[in-house]
DNA sequence: CTTATTTTGTTTCCTAGGAAGGAAAAATAG
DNA sequence: CTATTTTTCCTTCCTAGGAAACAAAATAAG
């Protein structure tokens, strides 16, 4: 196995490993709660002024996909719609008290999740960072370059959050 | 952002990116053939004597799920089962012809795809290489230990792959 | 050997989410 | 202003894949 390979791979399976971690423990605190709805009531209490288009661009999902998902929350009383006076089209939403109960625990977690990880942290050096800095650097803009060269003007998916 | 939400953040969408360019190209190539198949049809090129069993665990999915492409790939004529003569459970696969094809259409691609990023990873030092890599490792440690903490035994699922 | 347990593979049922189409509102062109 | 285009949202249709139930074969226990 060659740098790349290694790399790539180790980073990887860590990641897995994480995802798998945290999810694991998210859904024990948010049982019932499915991680689709929970990431959306994450977004709309978070951004600002959250529309469908909005959370479809944040959560890099198709706008029919969060249109379902928004009407089993409303449905559910956890977010709750609203519009502006001077426009008919264009429908927001906002987290109810049940929302942003839930919203609390998913940030808690989120929390307890970084200092579970602070040592880890904590003991890279400084050198260490700038090096695994310098890499993504690099390779992100070789990416980019590649990309271009492609003319692929499109921006890629995001994997699914993991805290 | 602190340090942890950097690097981990940097990394993830790193790791989009690189998937959504290979991705791109791999379809391209193998236009036709869905991820999914060209997935399985890698790893019944690379397993020794592959089965459901070893390959749903090889892919991190259901044996249900694996159940399914193979009976497709196996109308299509990418792939032929074959039983051993002492045992009437257990169903193995092997690549035809023009699954060969597809297996080298494939593997070709993912040369491409290190040689093409072949320029980011040589010019970075034995040292930075071995920070990511000592990194990666402690945090590893650090997550298995958790991990261990709560009694969880069983493995992460794996994230899919993005040659 | 006979019986119980485990392994392997398949099928059925169900859900999440993408694609595509469509309707209404808003923005832009003329 | 009216006509066209774009934006926003929703719905319908479809597919991938997980869960669970099951059958057949293999293995273990007695």
């Amino acid at each position: 196995m060659n740098k790349e390979e290694q790399v790539i791979a180790s980073f990887r399976e860590l990641f897995n490993k994480l995802a798998w971690l945290n999810k694991f423990k998210m859904e024990e605190s948010l049982k019932g709660y499915k991680p689709s709805e929970v990431h959306c009531i994450e977004y709309i209490g978070k951004l600002e002024e959250p529309n469908v288009t909005r959370l479809a661009e944040a959560l890099y999902m198709t706008t029919g996909a969060i249109s379902k998902i928004m009407k089993k929350l409303l449905e559910k009383g956890i977010i709750e719609s609203y519009q502006k006076p001077d426009n008919k089209k264009e429908i927001y939403f906002r987290l109810t008290e049940q929302g942003n109960a839930i919203f609390k625990i998913h940030e808690d977690l989120h929390n307890e999740f970084q200092e579970r990880d602070q040592a880890v942290f904590a003991q890279i050096t400084d050198r260490q960072f700038e090096a695994m800095l310098g890499f993504i650097e690099n390779y992100s803009r070789h990416l980019d370059a590649e990309i271009k060269k492609q003319g692929l003007g499109m921006k890629p998916e995001q994997a699914t959050e993991q805290k």
